[in-house]
DNA sequence: CATGAATGAGCTTTCATTCAT
DNA sequence: CATGAATGAAAGCTCATTCAT
């Protein structure tokens, strides 16, 4: 009847929507799941707490909403990496770096990834959409490990998973512990230089876990790598 | 006069506090601080809500004498670690395995690391021991590098924090994360395979880390090593 | 759109706010700031504890709205107060009158202010709208006082506020203290009688105080008053 | 048995309780009674909650001995009062004074009374020695009366009762509710000069109400008094 | 008599959620 | 769809009081 109009009104519901996602990544992300108030999020959005239950349902259904979105984010952003398979070192370093970044220009994605398994990954397991996160990271880092054993730089293919698993551990933790880290070694890990030098050392510990014995990688910036033979 | 009795008291006391402790470390590691229910760990330690307050104060309080035994403990644990400086690759095995095997069999420190670091350090920036808690852990793992180093098995000694952030690294991330790296793989991290899987890559990974170019160190169950020459 | 629906709405929930001020009043004056109870209160209203939050936030600032209200009525009342400045004893007795009615007719103005001062006036300290308070009360009894000196019936006028105080005292005193001074004299204070003579002893005892020297002012029922000359 | 311990623990007995009953004045002075704490009360007694249940019975039973002990001192203050009944104007004069530097010094006294009467006399209703409250002061003022109205000096004499109301309420009312008055008037009631001028305006309208028609009494200070015929 | 732990009812306050326009 | 009032359960915390040496 009222197209315009009516298009005009579902513009408005989806912004509304939207705000209320991103308010509650924002007080989810800061408080956990049950520090973060209806309340606090639905000012946030500028909107109500009505307007949470009616386009979420519950609190909890707002949760599964924002960890989805979250992982659908981080896969995108993923789908946006592009890698010269013909340089793996270059290619792996690249990686690190953009996981590494990831983290730092996202930490709700770590804090609401630990509230998440806080709760045993209970609200990713109602989550319709679960089967769809697995990241096309890991098929990348797959190519790259191959195309590294295939020229011989890299030794017999290590499982992407493990890698994978590698960076993001060391990548991560330092990133989501660096609060009581701090106390712990009575210095401060949010420096620029501390934060340069933990990306250095991820890379050069990765670089050395996956080369063939005897290869010495090296990446240098900018993401420049060589060869040296030993022996 | 009658010292039996008053010990007796004492000693009750000592224990109500105690279970009131472990119940909060249970309870709080469990759903978090926001989440986590005075009552319920009340009951837990079959006492009251009153004697929560009457023996720490408040809600906050009580977290942090958490956090506090949480972090003795771990150091307590540390000091218990043996190793001989004069095999440096086994010394570090035995490092990274305790390690692992601590964030295991103590799942709350994870988690309770994790609550802590959520709201960025501020419980244990209140706590009047927090200079303490430097880990004899870090020291053990500095003579350790060093003696390799002397030994020509490590190359010029790395930072003990780097490898100590490495190790904790890859462990923490393996084992916090789980939930959802299950669910981000399709796979149960759980599995024991996986987790003997897990723990021989790290072991490799460290020592390909610190080893001195050209030389591959291996960590052979039981806790053997060999040193292959290469060339 | 819909003015008398919305109009409704904000009657309906100004209703809920006034019986809650209303019911406030009564408790906070029957016991006190501290004796007087969330539940009590809600419950007398008719209404939910959690309105007296959502309305005025906390105990302490549904107890400032209280005292601020009861100022408002105070001061409204005395705003009502009509006075023939041309008949100053007239004048004075009938403004003697209204305050001994009022203080009267209003038992829980002389508990909160009590209670106020208990405090040490912290709560009015925190209202906004303190400086507003300054009572009509005061103007009207300064324009009678000069009046009657004007006509040679006061002396040298006295300060407005001090003949208030002079009255306040004397009414208020015997009306706040009544239980423990019936005690005290072994007297029921509260009979008809007894208030009776009181007011007039009040009234005689102000004229005593304005009047010129060797002038005698009387004031019969119904509010009739004479000059008596001496000498 | 042995006596002079007896002696001396009863002596230590009466100094706790008596520590605890000066404690309890303070506190329930302060907040009055649903706003005094036991613990607050044990505590600056330097004593246990246990004691004032040992000493005392309960909460109310305190409150009670305290409204007692205040009585006593009120009316063991009033029996040092020594006035010349030949020389009326200032043994009134005096009387007036006394008072008001009683209430002045004693503030306990003033808070409690309020206290007392928001909740209508009932606990000195229940005390056994309330009968023996009736102050001497009120004999005073009688005979204080007679002996001026005998001279001459007084019109026919007014019940004592009347004016200790009179100079009770101008006197209490000022201080007791000095802070909602400051408030009210924009004015520090709590001044030097303002007291010393309240203090005199007492006096004044006291002399006045009291004064045979015609006679004008002055009290000068240090406590003179003239008699100045009028026509 | 002194001491400090224990008790449970009850306090103020906050929460997620729903109702009524 | 938006708005703000309403709801009742439950949270953290405090209270006067009693128990056990």
């Amino acid at each position: 009847m009222k197209p315009r109009r009516a298009g005009a009104r579902q513009l408005a519901a989806q912004a509304t929507r939207d705000s209320i996602l991103r308010a509650a990544t924002k007080v989810f992300a800061r408080h956990g799941y049950a520090g973060g108030r209806i309340e606090q999020i639905s000012k946030a959005a500028r909107s109500y707490d009505r307007m949470i239950y009616y386009y979420f349902g519950s609190k909890e259904a707002l949760f599964i909403a924002v960890i989805e979105e979250m992982y659908r984010r981080f896969n995108e952003a993923c789908s946006g990496i592009v890698l010269s398979a013909e340089q793996p070192v270059e290619a792996l370093t690249a990686m690190i770096r953009f996981m590494w970044n990831y983290y730092r220009r996202n930490p709700e994605f770590i804090t609401l990834l630990n509230t998440e398994n806080l709760h045993r990954g209970k609200h990713i397991a109602k989550s319709k959409d679960a089967r769809e996160y697995s990241s096309p990271a890991l098929e990348l880092l797959h190519s790259v490990l191959e195309s590294g054993t295939r020229q011989g730089l890299f030794r017999e293919p290590l499982a992407a998973r493990d890698v994978y698993l590698m960076i993001a551990g060391m990548a991560y933790f330092y990133l989501s512990n660096r609060y009581t880290l701090s106390a712990f070694f009575g210095a401060d890990l949010d420096r620029d230089a501390a934060l340069a030098h933990w990306e250095g050392f991820i890379i050069e510990a990765v670089l050395r876990a996956v080369a063939r014995d005897g290869v010495v990688l090296v990446a240098d910036m900018p993401a420049q790598c060589e060869r040296l033979a030993v022996g």
